[in-house]
DNA sequence: AATGAATGAGAATTCATTCAT
DNA sequence: GATGAATGAATTCTCATTCAT
């Protein structure tokens, strides 16, 4: 039998997390729609009907909170490779099908891909606190970590030739997908009428033969 | 012999120039160094030892001078890439230098790179002129250009399969070379050891064979 | 016997009345003294002994301050109005009452008068907020609204005859006494070294005579 | 026979002369546009196709510059007053037509009646400087001085009964009309649909009857 | 006389954060 | 815990006027 104390600490327990989430889904609508500058605490506070400084109770600051942001956007990825990666078939199906999902991601939650990586980068030089820095560059690691690990067993198959680091592979798959997202974003594809998903295909199929086929030199 | 008025009008542009590059180079550290947003007018003008309002005279605004900084960045970009460009050699060796060329405008100029790099992307909102932007957008083009060009040459000299749209191919040439630096931008590289230069040349082996063996099924 | 959170709220109401007091009184005398441009946010929050931040709390700006102001004027003119409509007598008098009574506010109140009468108009071209002007133009049609009851009511008594419409004598009343005063403004009075008291006596028997005796033709 | 440095003089007066109608020309056309606070002298400049440091060599500063326009009102006013003056006629018609005179300056010069209506007063509190000041209140007295010449006529010719002061039956009879394009300009008539044409033809004739038939008691 | 570059004070407003209640 | 009033630093841009040339 419960102890009254018990209670009482179960009830604010929950309470908290209740102010928590009703924090983190004002602070994300109002981030994503006005972007991290233009975003007051107020905004924030309004729309999550409370006041300003009680935030203060259950986040940092500002830039706090817009890490919370970021985590969420870490989670929401990691959970579409994570089932990617558990795809039935081959190490190649299960490595596409990562790579698909990378963007599906990019193109179904552009706000949190957007946040993601462009956390600190860029000509404003905003600077996120160190230990929210360490944080998610722990969580963007787990991502990086999914390609890694397809690609291990890749290797233990032989279905990869186990020539070079696996880290160095891990880039190398990595890098042209995140680079086509990148001039997708910019808008080049638009201007040029280039079908994206024809080319992101086409990379695909060009990415896996160059692994699969690769002996190198190094 | 020169009449005093050319005189008085080449000295009054001199000094005109001088002042041009005063503030630009004032300008440039700040910016550099704080980002944009971090940046006042004061620091520039206290920098540039002007008075505040002078630098009004001059540009029309923070926008404006920050325009005049991308643009800067371009043209240091696009210098090198035009002479790799008409490097000696092949198409692909021409291919390659100029992948180098972006490789080397990445590391030792990086503080442009970021700049043209993340002009007004992401999740900032904060949006340049329009005016500006065309211009910047335009000096944009002309980088992707020049691979465009040198494709183009690797068709007509049968060293490329010319299956494809030109600007898709382009594509496909850029986005590696993107990806790789935005990897390393992130810091990546380092945290796993990795080293850039080979993976960069990795990176291009595998791009060269792959446009070169490649007969596609679109 | 009042509950706790009652006496609270009192409190608080109380203390947002006195610093809504406390800002308008600071905004008088600094408006009233240096005219609504030469008058800075920072002057008002000085003589109000507050943060200048703070009094975008309680007034969306320094536009809507000097409108509230406006509005204390307009208030203590209808008041007087107010007051001198229900004064003893026949409707005649009642109206010389009236009159009287704005040129005691002209008099007694200059600032006020000043304030209400060039509001938006004339060369300056700065101009309120649209919501704020329509607040001050319903009060300035309240003040009319005096004269023209005084007339209806004269009318009903047959006191003054029912030819031409209502607000054109309303008008036709009020224009003498607001010209006169303007006269006396711009100092044309002391300049000749005329009796402004002696002046208005003589207009407002030229008035009432008129009004009474006329039988037009329009 | 014309002396050489008397040619060199007359021409550097034309020229003057010329420079001073230029800018006069550009800072009326700037003023009535953008009025006096939303004009600058750079506007002013560039629009008479001149540097603004030489406006400086023939006007004291912007204020002056305003006194100079605020002038050219009074002048264009006394033109037509003076007119109307000396029409054929009564010196009841006379005085009619002066104050007919007045309403066209007010229906056809806006912008000027503006400037010199409220050449310093309101709640800017904008000062012209005194001397400035003083030429303005001269003119404006030469404006009055034509009522008063009038009535004084009148009076000789038995038109207008003696009682009274002068400048008092003067302002009495200013003050009507003044008020009344006042009243005109807030846009009460607008407001209340009133046709400010009938009102005025009243307004005169209502006046006219007051002057002729008074008989005061002072 | 003419130029126009240079000055520099100035002003409204915003907003993250604190802290008394 | 919760409130929200209070703080006050911080920033861009304007413009009358001056003055070296």
């Amino acid at each position: 039998m419960k102890k009254l104390n018990e209670r009482i600490a179960e009830r604010k327990d929950n309470e908290r997390q209740e102010r928590l989430s009703r924090i983190l889904t004002a602070a994300r609508k109002v981030f994503f729609q006005k972007g991290y500058l233009n975003s007051t605490m107020r905004d924030i506070a309004l729309k999550a009907a409370l006041s300003p400084g009680l935030i203060y109770h259950y986040y940092e600051g500002k830039d706090a909170l817009y890490g919370a942001i970021c985590e969420e956007g870490f989670h929401a990825l990691l959970t579409e490779l994570h089932r990617a990666e558990i795809t039935e078939g081959s190490v190649m199906d299960r490595l596409t099908a990562v790579g698909k999902a990378y963007v599906h991601f990019y193109e179904n939650s552009p706000e949190y891909f957007d946040i993601i990586s462009f956390r600190d980068l860029g000509y404003k030089k905003v600077e996120l606190p160190h230990h929210i820095r360490q944080r998610l560059d722990k969580l963007s690691y787990q991502a990086l970590d999914v390609i890694r690990r397809l690609i291990e067993a890749g290797i233990a198959e032989k279905a990869i030739p186990p020539d070079g680091d696996l880290w160095e592979m891990t880039m190398m798959v990595w890098a042209p997908i995140e680079g086509m997202l990148f001039i997708h974003k910019r808008g080049y594809m638009d201007t040029f009428g280039l079908d994206f998903e024809k080319i992101l295909k086409n990379e695909f199929r060009l990415l896996l033969t160059a692994i699969k086929g690769e002996s190198r030199a190094d």
